[in-house]
DNA sequence: ATGTCTGCAAGGTGCAGA
């Protein structure tokens, strides 16, 4: 079972890019954030025609986060996290998917720091610990997969010492991290390539790509239950150097079918 | 500070957000 986290940037601008992925890699679940589309654009009868199935949260201009499926129906079961019925903005959704609970999340970026933004972040990151932890505590088997907007240690970025006071890199956004992980969970990637550098997201400007100036921002944490069935994980880095495409990579892992 | 994208409301460009 192949699941993957791709910040699309743009579902709409992005669909050509993203069928060309999941007709290559034919991953069995994608959490996908950025949609930057509303409810009601996005691209369902494409997707079906694939052969993936979706429940999703969209929003105006910005955000939306999606589950898909490949020849399932992902059981929605939650969207939107709790803690702040205000919030306005879809950046969670949660689905079941072969008896994994998938909960799929856009971290807030933060950035400036200090400021509003930052403490929107940060508060986030707290509503989304507490929900983790409820998770954790529900003994049902757990992936939290999405872009974090965390650079969690020095080994995850390109040149960290010039991201001091960003969002992505500050100590108490990492801090949180690490929190989060002290739950309980394992973090695929890290623990598939314990001290090799490995990005997820280059930016737009400067060749960041070409120059390989990249970070490791998009992750899937799994629950204890989850860990033994590891098999691998990469990055498909090949898609961040197509056309018209995302700055983020998609992030996948591989699980064996059944339990052990 | 810079750089480059997307989507939006306008309106054929400029804005916010990342």
């Amino acid at each position: 079972m192949k699941i993957a986290t791709y910040n699309v940037n743009g579902i709409g601008a992005r669909l050509p890019v993203l069928l060309r992925w999941l007709r290559e890699a034919k991953p069995d679940v994608v959490c996908l954030q950025e949609l930057k589309a509303p409810q009601e654009r996005f691209p369902a009868e494409a997707l079906q025609q694939e052969g993936y199935h979706a429940v999703w949260h969209g929003q105006k201009s910005w955000n939306g986060v999606a589950i898909l499926a490949r020849g399932a129906e992902p059981k929605l079961t939650r969207r939107g996290l709790p803690g702040d019925p205000e919030d306005e903005q879809s950046r969670y959704i949660e689905a079941t998917v072969k008896e994994v609970l998938i909960g799929c999340l856009y971290l807030p970026n933060g950035n400036p720091a200090p400021g509003p933004k930052f403490d929107y972040k940060l508060q986030w990151f707290e509503r989304l610990s507490a929900h983790a932890h409820e998770l954790l505590s529900s003994g049902v088997p757990v992936i939290l997969a999405g872009d974090y907007n965390v650079i969690p240690t020095d080994l995850d970025a390109y040149k960290p010492e010039r991201l001091i006071d960003d969002a992505l890199f500050r100590p108490a956004t990492r801090s949180a991290f690490h929190a989060l992980l002290a739950q309980g969970w394992t973090d695929a990637v890290r623990t598939t390539y314990p001290s090799d550098r490995v990005y997820t997201f280059w930016d737009y400007f400067r060749n960041a790509f070409d120059r390989d100036a990249g970070m490791r921002i998009d992750h899937l944490l799994l629950s204890p239950q989850l860990v033994s069935r590891l098999v691998t994980a990469g990055v498909d880095r090949n898609v961040r150097g197509w056309e018209k495409t995302s700055d983020h990579a998609p992030v996948w892992i591989e699980l064996t079918d059944d339990p052990a």
